[in-house]
DNA sequence: GTCTATACTCTGATAGAC
DNA sequence: GTCTATCAGAGTATAGAC
């Protein structure tokens, strides 16, 4: 049984750890860093999570767990397709800011461990499943132009997280500085959902 | 001077480092699997390069500057923009195949020297510029419809960028195995160059 | 130029006292 | 549960013979 303050310990590395992790990356991290940021020796995170994998694993499963829930109350929710875009892009927007790079996060772990991820991937399923059937409805009804829904899935992945992983990158392309960066993030939470939905609007020969 | 035998060697390593790095990116690359890869000794490679990092910003430089020269060539052309974006989407898949995940080197080398990628970067402006002003041309005359030029690039670089990195995770959601996802490729380079035109379609109440 | 052997450093993990 | 000291392994880089 542990004492009120082991429970504490754990939990202040768990919060480092997640804020290390999410930054850094698995392969940068050090058990250090983690040991400073908590300011708990690093001997004890060995002593309460073993190893430096079973720690990540435990701050990932939390993070891709909230992600989810996340991804799948927007999707759920009755509401129609572009207003489910912009929800989208404004929740992963706001990761962008607060909780820097969550995308790069779960994007680097797929690099790492290829074969958990298909597992996590598998967990998403259900909830790309009803995005599928949805756009897969709306295309026979002819409310949208004809598309395959896996290629419409991911255009809206690429469009919504790519800005957020190679941000430095485009930062320095377009040679602007954060904040004109965040300003540009702001518009794109109403521009984009129109960008999709223009570009999913049947043209006169195609609607039945 | 250098011998024949020299000379051979130099590039029997850059071959390998280029291999290797751009498959593993430059953390997971380890001297030895340069050496092995190339037939070569690990201590000639720092005959040769001095180090890991030398060696690695020989080959990035090759690499990035082959790839601007590519962009700049298909930007460039006189062809119409939707024909550019398909030549830009037809040879990012190219390269996702025979060389699997160049872009994965780009992206991975920009979070490890963030300072360095902004001069490669800045590189890279002139040809941004050219299609910048492209766009910006046509929105004025309302042959596409109204978008800030820099969304637009952005846009377009996620829709080719993307698919190519997150490909693992992709084929994951999807449930595809490599064939499956190859012929998606294909496809895509046809069926995307018509998303993006749709979307740059004016509406009737915005054309001129 | 090329090889073998080895030094050096970084880092995750453990031992053992308290 | 917590700390200090230390080990063990991996990986880059160098020394020095040929």
């Amino acid at each position: 049984m542990k004492s009120d303050n082991g429970i504490k310990a754990e939990e202040l590395i768990l919060q480092a750890a997640r804020k290390v992790f999410v930054k850094k990356g698995f392969d940068k991290t050090r058990m250090q860093d983690i040991a400073a940021e908590s300011g708990i020796t690093q001997s004890l995170l060995h002593y309460y999570f073993r190893s430096k994998d079973k720690l990540f694993e435990t701050v990932f499963e939390q993070e891709f767990s909230s992600y989810l829930s996340t991804m799948e109350s927007i999707v759920n929710s009755d509401l129609p397709l572009p207003q489910k875009i912009e929800n989208l892009v404004a929740r992963r927007l706001q990761d962008s800011e607060g909780y820097p790079v969550l995308s790069y996060f779960v994007l680097s772990e797929m690099a790492r461990n290829p074969d958990r991820m298909k597992d996590n991937a598998r967990r998403a399923m259900p909830i790309d499943k009803k995005l599928f059937d949805e756009i897969s409805a709306q295309v026979a009804d002819g409310t949208i132009a004809p598309i395959v829904p896996n290629e419409l899935m991911i255009n809206l992945l690429s469009l919504v997280l790519f800005p957020v992983l190679a941000r430095p990158m485009l930062q320095a392309m377009m040679n602007i500085n954060d904040e004109e960066f965040e300003a540009f993030n702001k518009q794109r939470v109403q521009t984009l959902p129109k960008f999709v939905m223009r570009a999913l609007q049947p043209l006169p020969n195609e609607a039945r």
